[in-house]
DNA sequence: CTAGGGTTAG
């Protein structure tokens, strides 16, 4: 009735007459308080009122009836900013402002209101000045107040408040209470604490158990989601799992890719419909099997799913690229019916696994094309792209999208352009990034001290390195890892050895095969070379071909034919198919000229029909890759390179540069091998920069193997003829030269 | 309270 009294006020031309049974109305109500007829109950009318426009009314009346501070009023209007969907919280504010000692219950209502508007940091302001004006919070007030706290905000105010809650005596009485303090903290990643407070209340519903898991999702603590599950198990006469506990769990096992674990949840709770499907958890099925690499068994949900979203579809894209089943993967791509940029992030994503660069900046420009925004994960991957390419001038563009577009420039960001610039030999935009960066991680750090190793300023990374620990960031066996690649890059074998026995007693990581990898070459490159073998003899794992391959590539320096011989055979072991090892067996007999030795390497290569992969260059220019094969003579401009490599030839060898062939052999197929016409894929993609690009710029190249002492020695010599600064990344470090000086002094 | 994609080394 009341209602419909507001409505004809504001449609009502003759609103004054109206007004005046308002006031009647009003006096009445008052006076009927305290009194019994309240079948039309004055206070049931006025919570009928639905919006501000109409509080806005009766408010007016009653300040114009003289009711303005009246309490009753005050406080139903209060309660109606406060609770109801359309109330406005800080008219509601005002009013409160007008009543001198408000009650508890006021203050709860008027933080109830902020929460509800997400204003949290206002309802902390009420809650202090709360205690300010000596009123106790009651079990209401720390509800009302939680609930609307952001990630932020919980983790400033949280543990205080925990004390207060604790202090007053709620919480370990009140569930209610509780039930705040394990939500507050699942939602700020304080576990720990979140775990205590819930172990404090007992019978707790599903949804409590929820946000633990959730919680502990979060912050990755998989196999505590796990265990907080099992328990849960236990306690089957109070709770049961949801849907949304089996989501969790599924979650986590494919986190931990524990087939074992989410078969379980499968069989016991989905297969015989104990809980009941939706569509997020059947994607949340089709994820753990995806990414267990269990392909048959996630097909068999996606196909039996009534509605497929582009997340099935995503998931299923996902798996296939995971076990390099990258043609699948895109099949299942182009069918989709729809896609976002998760979808297509997920394709690229399968190509950078495969290493093929090339095809993730084809996909990123289709990408483009269809009009689909790419976000901070697609440009991670991106840089991760030209990183690998070392397309600084598309990695340069990459940024300046990122910024322009207003991608969120988070941590992973920042992490890929500190790889991408030292990948491409630009140390001083990576130390740029990593000065202005404000939350820098593990990953952050060894990005630097792996950077700047292979950059050739080993002293630098060290002191990266004991920067990081200084600001309490603890290393892993990756940043180890860099921190080895230092001592070798400059030659420190004591600082290595040192490194080497720390990692252990300091901060507890094994070293793994790469490690002793990492000595092996430590001490091979600087000529210990027994000492790297004994290293071999005595580790207490099982040595791979990359440890072998390290010990192999010193006897190649260091010119050690039984050494080498040992090595070679250990590899071909492990890897009989391995074309580059049988390469670098007959580049040194060549090197030592034992001819003899060297054809009988490339007889069984023959025999075996081994072939050597083709050593390939890429160098960008305007943005754009190119590759470049050994002896290839594809590029549409391949005759004039040819002929810049020829008369460039003579000028090197005036300054000084002389031909070394010795390790040319087996790069070249078998028709060119007679020829002199060969040339390496370095070389051709530096005449191809001196003819292409203009003076004073960069010749930046990328190459797939080791760069040989040929080209490493006619680079030298065309930095310093033609007067340009060159970077050479080949497969174990970076070789800058400039005016005929090289950065890799110990190249050897 | 619930589902999909990201960074480092060898």
């Amino acid at each position: 009735m009341f209602f419909m009294f507001c409505s004809s006020t504001l449609l009502s031309p003759s609103f004054s007459k109206l007004s005046l049974s308002l006031s009647l109305f009003l006096k009445r109500m008052i006076s009927n308080t305290s009194s019994n007829s309240f079948s039309h109950s004055p206070i049931s009318l006025l919570e009928s009122c639905n919006s501000m426009y109409q509080l806005n009314q009766i408010h007016s009346h009653t300040i114009k009836l003289g009711l303005s501070s009246n309490h009753f009023f005050l406080t139903k209007f209060i309660i109606f900013c406060c609770t109801n969907e359309s109330g406005d919280v800080y008219y509601a504010r005002k009013l409160f402002e007008e009543i001198p000692q408000p009650s508890v219950f006021l203050w709860n209502t008027m933080i109830k209101g902020y929460s509800r508007i997400s204003c949290c940091e206002n309802g902390v302001c009420l809650y202090k000045l709360m205690l300010i004006n000596s009123i106790k919070p009651d079990n209401y007030t720390f509800p009302f107040l939680l609930k609307g706290f952001t990630k932020d905000v919980a983790l400033k105010y949280g543990k205080v408040l925990l004390n207060h809650a604790v202090k007053h005596g709620f919480l370990d009485s009140n569930l209610f209470v509780q039930k705040a303090f394990v939500h507050l903290f699942s939602l700020c990643r304080l576990m720990d604490l979140a775990h205590k407070v819930f172990d404090m209340g007992d019978g707790w519903e599903v949804v409590t158990w929820n946000v633990m898991l959730s919680g502990y999702n979060r912050v990755k603590r998989f196999e505590e989601a796990k265990g907080l599950f099992i328990e849960m198990e236990k306690k089957c006469e109070c709770v049961l799992p949801n849907s949304v506990t089996l989501v969790l769990m599924l979650s986590a096992c494919s986190k931990l890719k524990d087939l074992d674990g989410g078969n379980y949840i499968y069989y016991k709770y989905i297969r015989n419909g104990i809980v009941e499907r939706n569509l997020i958890l059947e994607n949340a099925l089709i994820d753990m099997f995806a990414s267990c690499g269990e392909m048959d068994a996630a097909r068999g949900v996606f196909d039996d799913m009534k509605i497929r979203d582009v997340i099935s579809w995503t998931s299923i894209v996902t798996g296939f690229a995971n076990i390099c089943r990258i043609d699948l993967a895109r099949k299942f791509f182009e069918q989709m019916p729809e896609r976002d940029n998760v979808s297509w992030t997920a394709m690229i994503d399968g190509y950078l696994r495969m290493n093929c660069f090339k095809e993730v900046l084809l996909l990123f420009r289709e990408m483009q094309v269809s009009n689909v925004k790419p976000d901070e994960f697609t440009m991670v991957s991106i840089l991760t792209a030209c990183a690998h390419l070392g397309a600084l001038e598309l990695g340069e563009w990459a940024k300046t999208y990122i910024d322009k577009n207003k991608i969120k420039n988070d941590t992973f960001i920042g992490n890929a352009l500190i790889d991408m610039y030292f990948k491409c030999g630009n140390v001083e935009k990576a130390r740029e990034i990593f000065n202005v960066m404000q939350n820098k991680d593990k990953f952050t750090w060894t990005a630097m001290i792996v950077g700047l190793a292979n950059n050739g300023h080993g002293e630098e990374s060290l002191t990266m390195f004991s920067n990081m620990l200084e600001a309490s960031v603890t290393p892993d066996e990756i940043t180890y890892i860099g921190v080895l690649c230092a001592c070798t890059h400059v030659g420190m074998v004591a600082k290595g050895k040192y490194f080497f026995s720390n990692m252990t007693i300091q901060h507890g990581i094994k070293p793994n095969v790469a490690h002793y990898g990492c000595m092996v070459d430590l001490l091979g490159r600087s000529g210990h070379l027994k000492e790297a073998l004994e290293v071999i003899l005595n580790m207490p794992l099982k040595p791979n071909s990359i440890v072998w391959g390290s010990l192999l590539g010193a006897c190649r320096v260091h010119k050690n034919v039984q050494l080498a011989e040992m090595a070679v055979k250990e590899i071909l072991e492990l890897e009989p198919e391995n074309g580059a090892v049988y390469v670098l067996l007959c580049n040194i007999y060549a090197a030592c000229k034992k001819w003899e030795n060297l054809h009988e390497v490339r007889k069984l290569m023959m025999d075996r029909g081994i072939k050597k992969t083709p050593g390939c260059s890429l160098m960008e220019m305007n943005g754009i890759v190119y590759e470049f094969v050994a002896g290839d003579k594809s590029h549409p401009q391949s005759k004039e390179i040819y002929g810049k490599l020829e008369n460039m030839k003579q000028e090197l060898i005036n300054a000084g540069y002389s031909p070394d062939t010795s390790e040319v052999f087996l790069d070249v197929g078998e028709e060119d091998k007679e020829t002199s016409l060969y040339w390496h894929s370095e070389k051709l993609a530096i005449a191809y920069a001196l003819i292409s690009l203009g003076d004073g710029v960069t010749i930046r190249i990328v190459k797939n193997l080791r760069m040989c002492v040929d080209c490493h020695h006619m680079a030298k010599v065309v930095s310093k003829v033609y007067n340009r600064e060159l970077i050479v990344r080949d497969k174990t470090r970076f070789h800058h030269f400039r005016h005929g000086l090289c950065s890799c002094n110990n190249f050897w």
